[in-house]
RNA sequence: CCCGCCUUAGCUCAAUUUGGCAGAGCAUCGGACUGUAGAUCCGAGGGUUGCUGGUUCAAAUCCGGCAGGCGGGACCA
């Protein structure tokens, strides 16, 4: 694979990456890193799954791959216990590599290296370069929900770009929410003489009732692991206008978990509704926009598609 | 350290004045209506009233203690 086809591998699905001259000087330089860290969830979900598959491809482009468990980080977001954390996190490893992540992808849990003295040492510098407003306004949509705003809420990006310096991160990795935590990185590592990682953020997933984020704490969410019956009511239960592509998460599972992986997507339905069609992803979208397809065979169409994606995940658990 | 206010369903809050079956909105679940979901109707579930001790026939309500939150004061070589 040539340099360009790399990038291009690399910004497929993503809504930026910052920026993509560094990105081409990083993969000319070779031997990189990419890293993303996660909060150990409860459940694994398709917004997750977002992200794997991109690492997924930066393993492809010959990217070493390091998955933080960020128990520290969902320990000061106020998630429990470092205890309770530490067990969810393995759950969560088996799901990232139930969704294919190679065998040398490196799982780190955070509070194994977050807690040294360097660490500490670092995170207490960039407090001195960052305004508590910045800080703040970095976590508005990773924090939770709280009147009762605690210190750990700052500190909390702070720790983060500072693993990306310690992980030795070429790439840092996440969906939209990270952007500002990832510009306060782009700032604030070279000022503290260090090289800021190039960002790649992906967008962020709906929910299935059409909540602006797919979230475990929402129930609206479809889990990699679910059993077919269960993602087929999820899907059927889930929102979805006729005629709106926009903001439409049954949609947007088509685009980013079936058509990635095949041209078109095969439509059944009865005859007297039109009979079966066969859709590319720019045809699907015509479609439905004019109101041609109507959603219940659309959502038939992705539950069953989505199972069979799927299925690789259901298997891997059933075998370890 | 001192003073005041607050803590009730998953969430936001009523009911405290005058002790008398703990309610509403939103959310959740179910039904109706749509060839999906949502919206809209209709219905249901949901509670250790922060914890604890007391007064009382009876306490969310009154009294004491504790915890947490918010605000103020004091201290400031």
């Amino acid at each position: 694979m040539d340099t360009d086809s790399k990038i291009d591998l690399i910004k497929k699905g993503t809504l930026e990456v910052i920026t993509e001259e560094e990105l081409k000087e990083k993969i000319e330089k070779g031997n990189t890193t990419a890293y993303i860290g996660y909060e150990p969830s409860g459940r694994v979900h398709l917004g997750h799954a977002i992200t794997v598959q991109k690492m997924i491809d930066l393993q492809k482009t010959g990217f070493k791959v390091k998955i933080l468990l960020a128990d520290l980080h969902a320990y000061l977001n106020g998630k429990g216990s470092l205890e309770e954390i530490r067990k969810i996190s393995e759950y969560n490893i088996k799901c990232f590599k139930a969704l294919g992540l190679s065998e040398d992808t490196e799982f780190i849990l955070g509070s194994e290296f977050q807690r040294g003295q360097e660490h500490v040492n670092m995170v207490y510098e960039l407090a001195t370069l960052t305004t508590l407003t910045r800080a703040k306004r970095s976590m508005a949509q990773i924090i939770r929900e709280s009147k009762e705003h605690k210190v750990a809420e700052v500190i909390y990006p702070l720790l983060q770009v500072v693993d990306m310096h310690v992980l030795n991160a070429d790439v840092a990795v996440g969906g939209m929410e990270q952007r500002k935590i990832h510009m306060l990185a782009r700032e604030n590592l070279p000022k503290m003489g260090f090289t800021a990682p190039v960002c790649i953020h992906t967008p962020l997933l709906h929910g299935t009732d059409g909540s602006d984020k797919m979230s475990s704490s929402k129930n609206n969410f479809i889990a990699v692991d679910d059993e077919p019956e269960v993602i087929k009511e999820k899907i059927q239960k889930s929102f979805c206008p006729q005629g709106q592509v926009k903001d439409n998460p049954v949609i947007e599972i088509a685009e980013h978990f079936i058509f990635p992986r095949m041209e078109t997507i095969l439509i059944e339905r009865p005859a007297k509704f039109g009979g079966n069609l066969e859709l590319t992803h720019d045809e699907l979208v015509k479609i439905y926009d004019k109101e041609e397809l109507h959603p219940l065979d659309l959502k038939n169409a992705v539950s069953k598609h989505l199972i069979e994606v799927l299925e690789p995940v259901r298997e891997y658990f059933k075998s370890n």
